[in-house]
RNA sequence: UCCUCGAUAGCUCAACGGUAGAGCAACCGGCUGUUAACCGGUAGGUUGCAGGUUCGAAUCCUGCUCGGGGAGCCA
């Protein structure tokens, strides 16, 4: 008797037909009549489910199968028998069903349709369900395929830290790293927190962003990206904002705008080739429950050439479309959410880069462009998700990233060793950020960043 | 944080001022190939919490809590 994942069946069931095989995994559903019954066996190597019928002249215990009830654990021991008219593959007559973990009558998850609303408060129970099964499959494929075209391309993998002490960057609220009390925290003479006596000797924060640690290997290797946890601890509450999410961040050195986007464009259509080849029944899935038309909107796209236009495009584009906005283009404002889906959706109908913003409402170490307006900035916009990355050429040169931070209220004495970046050896450099649950919201159509998360946190709440 | 909608059986919903119901799930039974199985039956409720109006409140009013959608911030 051998013991086999249903994945090996699905890849190879002419070499177990009719061979006596042994599968584990869980109950779906179990179906029973008078003589015979079905039971759906999910053992998780597989998006399907294996059918196993079970006969009341073939087990002794028939009753006892006939009344296992979905969500328990089950050995299955029996013949693989190919089924070519039926609506699987296969099945296995089952001589053997050994219950190794029984699952009470108040198990939350029914063979019925549920609410992602619910699901997301059985959380630890969820990824049982078709949904959870496969959106969670496809974040694990997303992860490797990102590691492959970064590691295939020659960029090395850098670690940024997660605990950081760069409170200057502004790229959001962030959550503070103590271990002092609390309640009776060490206090100065002037009666502030003491943070020179709190674990680090100042005041530490969780990582918003691990870019400024990325250019300092840039310069040295290159070419890196970052792949790993980021947190803000902003007051949004939306669909596509957490806590705690991934974020993967290349930075090129030698590089400019163009090379920057030219990157992305690449890795955005290697990661959907990727998902599209190596996840068909998941895609499948969510083409048919979630999303009518994904798969067929991610082959487009896979082999479009992205749009480009400028801020300062967009804006006239905008402003002559003839389109009622509910808040009016200007330039010098940033663009609304639903300015940039009136672009990507109605004018280009498939991601576009949205070039060179005004330098006020971009981060201080973009690079300013000669205009002395805007700055070598660029965010792609998809349609259905809206920013997916946020990207840009960084200011080189040491007098101008210097008034830059000035302006925007930074001491540069903060940021020493990040001018030291521009002291020894600077040269012109660009990277991006891809959040990587955006990536799988738009990859898969599922359109809560919470059901794409394993666990998510977010504003007032962090269960599990 | 703002706007908006909502909270009734385990789940999804109905009842909209007058005895709280259905489908699914569960439980019991029927059915010789089911696959969202089907058919019959049983059980299941402090209508989110706290107040108020009324002869009478799931229903109307106030506050709170939680959730959905939209916005801001962004990835």
């Amino acid at each position: 008797m051998e013991k086999v994942l249903i994945r090996q069946l699905v890849k190879d069931m002419a070499r177990y037909a009719d061979r006596e095989v042994e599968v584990q995994g869980w109950i779906r559903s179990n179906r029973d009549q008078k003589s015979f019954g079905f039971l759906a066996v999910n053992d998780g190597t597989h998006f399907n489910t294996i059918q196993v019928v079970y006969e009341k002249e073939v087990l002794s215990d028939f009753e006892r199968v006939a009344k296992l009830r979905a969500g328990s654990a089950v050995t299955v021991r029996g013949r693989l028998v190919l089924t070519p008219k039926a609506k699987q593959p296969f099945e296995i007559k089952a001589t053997e069903v050994i219950l190794e973990g029984d699952s009470p009558e108040d198990y939350p998850i029914q063979p019925k349709r549920h609410t992602r609303e619910f699901l997301r408060e059985v959380a630890h129970l969820r990824a049982r369900t078709n949904l959870f099964n496969a959106v969670f499959r496809v974040r694990s494929l997303l992860g490797y395929a990102v590691h492959t075209f970064f590691q295939e391309r020659g960029f090395v993998n850098v670690h940024a830290p997660i605990i950081t002490a760069n409170d200057a960057e502004g790229a959001g609220e962030m959550f503070r790293v103590t271990t002092l009390d609390a309640k009776n925290p060490p206090l100065t003479g002037g009666g502030a927190v003491d943070f020179g006596q709190d674990f680090f000797g100042r005041r530490a924060n969780l990582t918003v962003s691990g870019q400024l640690e990325a250019e300092a290997f840039a310069l040295a290797f290159r070419k890196v990206y970052t792949f790993g946890p980021t947190f803000r601890a902003e007051n949004s509450n939306t669909a596509r904002h957490a806590a705690e999410f991934w974020m993967i961040e290349p930075e090129i050195a030698f590089a400019d705008l163009w090379d920057n986007m030219r990157l992305a464009e690449e890795m955005m259509k290697y990661l959907i080739n990727y998902i599209l080849a190596n996840a068909p029944e998941e895609m499948a899935f969510f083409d048919e429950f979630v999303e009518k038309g994904v798969r067929d909107k991610l082959a487009k796209i896979a082999g479009s050439k992205f749009a480009h236009i400028t801020y300062t495009g967009a804006v006239e584009l905008l402003k002559e479309s003839g389109e009622k906005f509910e808040y009016p283009v200007e330039w010098g404002k940033d663009l609304q959410t639903e300015h940039e889906r009136y672009l990507t959706e109605k004018v280009f109908d498939k991601p576009v880069f949205v070039t060179d913003y005004p330098k006020e409402i971009k981060a201080f170490y973009m690079r300013l462009n000669d205009d002395g307006k805007t700055v070598a900035a660029m965010d792609l916009l998809v349609p259905g998700v809206g920013e997916i990355i946020g990207g840009s050429q960084r200011e080189e040169r040491m007098e101008v990233l210097v008034q830059r931070m000035r302006e925007f209220h930074i001491d540069p004495r903060d940021l020493w060793w990040y001018l030291d970046l521009r002291k020894y050896g600077g040269v012109k450099h660009a990277g991006f950020g891809l959040g990587f649950e955006r990536a799988i919201m738009y990859i898969t159509g599922v359109s809560n960043i919470r059901d794409v998360i394993p666990f998510p946190r977010t504003v007032n709440y962090c269960e599990f």
